[in-house]
DNA sequence: AAGTCAATAAATATCGATATTTTGTCCGAA
DNA sequence: TTCGGACAAAATATCGATATTTATTGACTT
């Protein structure tokens, strides 16, 4: 009898499970960076075999959340402010790269693509779901550039800025800033196909998050 | 009684040894472009088990050497025009940003870092090492950046390019140009503290070989 | 002859057990 | 007391076997 996948069945593969998981888990400080990651540990933790989570840990120092220590096992990549400092660094290179091309090459499919995604980011607005909508809304605008590679990098690096906005988040999270406003200015910009100024606008968007975040990371 | 390693004693884990081998094989095209990478073949040949061919071609995917299909395997990275063409670009966004860092903050060890690799390099000119040694010059011109992830992005995309140069290998491999005055220029600009100099020079230097490499690579 | 579906073959993914290496601890000698 | 060094415990790395999934073949229907 062929069941239909209801309620059990594997969506995907353990291997890809546990990479999802982990993942999720580092970002939001679950797994503090740092930490040891012992095989036995998630083993049981994630209900799968010593392979899958070897091989999920192994995906995930692709992504620079894990680091491998030959023979040694692995650990979550460590914190620190120059580490803050060098993601912001790279990303607005890269971010400034990319947007630069992206725009010009406007279509109206992308152009669907943006509004869509920045709707959906002001409707989560204060919801658990906001983060994602608000990566979404970033990567959307550099998704027209016709380089995989370097969507592939901001990407990443988006994923590890995120850890330090959950890091920072004990602290009284109050801004002095309108975010949404900083997000209207680069999604017109976008919109009216001006990449200079959306490119303005989006490295200060990070530029301003950069140095509120510093602000709140004393700890590290 | 500790027998001292002299022949059969393992130097390192059995996955460093196959990541190790796998990625060469990639870079020189013993394993083409986009070729199937089937666990089993790759098991008898490297004689150890599936897990650490695995786990070493896991790794192989933060390299974007391997892509990785999910419940379908793995497979060598494809080459093309494209790719290659992006390799470059952000090679040279990349590689510009490091090396204007790492000169100005030029040390005593650092130069003398320098001044080996280059000396080790022009020693190895027409010798099967000569690969190693260049990458360690490239590299050595960066290595003062104080940026882990960005060195880590232009050791990655170096290694990228060289699949390209082995692909190119198989035409008339004369060049109109006389490479080591290139790297010359680049080396002298690097030690007299010019960064200005030499990120010129370095471009230039990824340029010139970028056009050639094209015109090599119609099979693409 | 083309397309579909079932049966078979091949390959991937995963588990459980074991070997190897690293880490931690305790004891004795300087 | 401290520094090593052996022993014990823990954790990693690896293997071999098996379960699942995907790819292939070939008969059967239209």
């Amino acid at each position: 009898m062929n069941l239909i996948e209801d309620t059990s069945s594997r969506e995907t593969s353990a291997t890809r499970a546990a990479y999802l998981s982990l993942r999720e888990m580092i970002l939001v400080g679950d797994l503090p960076a740092g930490q040891k990651l012992k095989i036995e540990q998630l083993r049981t933790l994630l209900k799968v075999g010593a392979s899958p989570v070897r091989e999920a840990l192994s995906l995930l120092t692709s992504d620079m959340l894990v680091e491998r220590i030959d023979q040694r096992g692995f650990r979550a990549a460590p914190a620190s402010i120059a580490n803050f400092e060098e993601i912001l660094t790279l990303r607005s290179t890269l971010e400034d790269m990319a947007i630069r091309q992206s725009i010009p090459r406007a279509t109206p499919e992308w152009e669907e693509r943006l509004v869509l995604s920045h709707h959906k980011m002001k409707r989560m607005e204060g919801t658990e779901t906001f983060e994602e909508a608000h990566k979404s809304f970033h990567m959307a605008l550099l998704s027209n550039v016709d380089a995989p590679m370097l969507e592939r990098f901001c990407s990443q690096l988006y994923d590890l800025n995120i850890r330090y906005r959950y890091l920072a988040a004990g602290g009284a999270s109050y801004q002095n800033r309108d975010i949404s406003a900083e997000h209207e200015d680069i999604f017109d910009a976008a919109v009216r196909g001006d990449a200079e100024s959306a490119s303005i606008a989006l490295l200060s968007h990070y530029r301003l998050t950069g140095e509120y975040l510093k602000t709140q990371l004393g700890s590290l």
